[in-house]
DNA sequence: AGCCCAATTGGAAACGATACCAATATGGAT
DNA sequence: ATCCATATTGGTATCGTTTCCAATTGGGCT
């Protein structure tokens, strides 16, 4: 069955109808039906009842690009992420789809693969579609062509686990990586380890940047010392700092891993040179993945709660846009220790 | 620094800039405009430049609003999905917007959280928004609400793995799921498997009910008996189905686990009660997941390419907007043994 | 009875673009 | 020089709402 074949059979005839037709129906004005329809004060109870009717006898539904343009708002935001099917930021776009949705807010959805221009593109064209505001985990803090279009774009912003130096309304929700690093630190401390090493991300990134920081910090009090190598989200930045740091004169004895997509290369390189958890290098990982309680053993993690950072960032936001003055809002990580950690080895 | 203090700043004013406003500068009226950025033919040099003058003056950047209302096309496509957060979709939804993004199209994301009533009501918010287009995973396919909503939209759509009796312009992106369990079921009977289980999603859904009529007929074929549990995807199903089917008489020596999510629970409940894999009980699950490979043994995976079934949906959608007739397009799968997979055990 | 205020309604402008149509200008052909 | 076809431009209606303003009505009050 075609689509003209439905229209034939369907008593609404073939287009949309228009607030317009529904006054016609009811014989009155197209502002009264306005008005009925947005919940206006002063209608009589027999003009409600008139329009009603025509609305259900029609089949009317009201056009939201029509609505948005007149009223300014489009009540959606725009989420601009590197890569969605990273199951962090998925988590964190469920979290904040579902906050969104329950304020009648939808959320359009921008993969920037990475790619800082990519980026900024993204938040320009959100910005030309009229989104309300933004929510942003961009792939770097310090490209220009990115604070130039936050900027250009004059929209209430919610900065998910980000440092950027924008003007304007913007309100954040940042992890304390610190907590669970240093609990991480400690812990691997005490159990003898002198030399860890953490596979980073880009340093340009705050999530990055606040754990390599911590991790020195931490290691340098308790007289441990850490190397950091910093590199792309990446499986191959993973294999290959791996590698690098294993090869050395003295290799550490604890890895702490700054992503899950980095992690994978990490395995890949310990599983390839032989190397055995915990009893070669011990191991810990940063923001939980599905099967790591399956492994063997299962991996030590440092835990955030992405539903929750998702919807706290989109709370944020719909505050801002309810006028509320910016504020960042702090979400605690926790360490969890498991077999993946032991003594350090003896040499 | 606030928004007003940038206001003084920048030279271009605090309101955006509406295409009156360009004309007025420019000297000609707002259709020349329109024409020069819209890139109409019959538009003279010297046109031309004094518009395109006068839109770098003034950072004029048009309003899509009022574009799409005008042009009746928004250039968004509208994604319902169950949860985004499952990284057999999220992946999917980086493949769809990827290949969408190239084309200029922006993707609404809507998470039912496996709820058809809200996957109905999400159909019928994204045709108010006049989406385009939509891609569908909806979540049970004889839910009438749902049917309802997509007849009523009359808008493009795709089907992902599923199958929705509607009318009107319907393509679909459908995985062949019959390839990769035979190959499973055929391996596992080679290995001397004579009880099969398929611990499965619910019947409603495409891939649940592919994957138990192939692994039924090939089992019978195969003179080997086959249970199949029907139940949500969720780690509760694989818990309690794995628990039910291990506690039988004679239970299956093999069980091929039907999603991601019921695959945690079964895994689970096999730790729990003690038993081997592949000593006890043979492990195959479909759709590949992350750390799968560093599980002891590795997990055999019926695997598809999640990517390109989103980039493929996305692709036959924008061949419908373009005015194509609907059409199917079918994916492999393919049956990855491992280690998981042993010669049946020998009571 | 006359007046005023409040409630209700219709008409029209506006949001910011596009597209049709008519008007003008330009050039070549006769 | 005249005429016609074509290229270019401006004016205006339109997309589907909301909102302002003015007009009408009815009731209460003096």
């Amino acid at each position: 069955m075609t689509l003209s074949d439905l229209a034939h059979l369907n008593a609404q005839g073939p287009s949309r109808i228009s607030m317009q037709e529904v006054a016609k129906r009811a014989g009155v004005a197209s502002s009264s039906v306005s008005r009925v329809l947005s919940g206006h004060p002063n209608v009589s109870e027999v003009m409600r009842n008139r329009v009603i009717d025509a609305v259900s006898a029609l089949g009317y539904e009201p056009n939201l690009l029509a609505q948005s343009l007149r009223r300014g708002s489009t009540m959606t935001v725009g989420f601009v992420v590197s890569n969605i099917s990273n199951p962090l930021l998925s988590e964190i776009a469920l979290g904040a789809e579902t906050c969104l949705q329950s304020s009648g807010y939808s959320m359009l959805l921008a993969n920037s693969m990475s790619n800082p221009e990519i980026d900024a593109a993204h938040i320009g064209m959100l910005a030309q579609r009229r989104v309300d505001g933004l929510l942003l985990s961009v792939s770097s803090e310090d490209w220009p062509g990115t604070i130039d279009a936050v900027n250009k774009a004059r929209l209430p912003v919610v900065l998910v686990d980000r440092e950027l130096n924008v003007n304007g309304s913007v309100s954040a929700v940042l992890a304390e990586h610190s907590i669970g690093i240093a609990a991480a630190v400690q812990h691997l401390g005490s159990l003898g380890h002198r030399r860890i090493a953490l596979v980073n991300g880009p340093a340009n990134l705050r999530p990055a940047r606040d754990r390599a920081a911590t991790l020195r910090r931490v290691a340098r009090q308790l007289d441990i010392a850490s190397s950091v190598r910093s590199g792309e989200f990446s499986l191959q930045h993973g294999e290959q700092a791996t590698q690098s740091l294993m090869a050395q004169p003295d290799p550490p004895t604890a890895i702490v891993v700054g992503s899950n997509q980095i992690l994978v290369g990490v395995l890949r390189e310990l599983r390839r040179s032989g190397l055995r958890i915990p009893d070669d290098v011990s191991l810990v990982t940063c923001d939980e993945v599905p099967l790591a309680e399956f492994l063997v053993p299962p991996l030590a993690t440092i835990e955030r709660d992405h539903f929750e950072i998702g919807a706290i960032a989109a709370t944020l936001l719909l505050e801002l846009l309810a006028g509320t003055k910016p504020r960042n809002q702090r979400v605690s990580t926790v360490y969890k220790p498991t077999a993946s950690v032991g003594p350090a080895p003896i040499r």
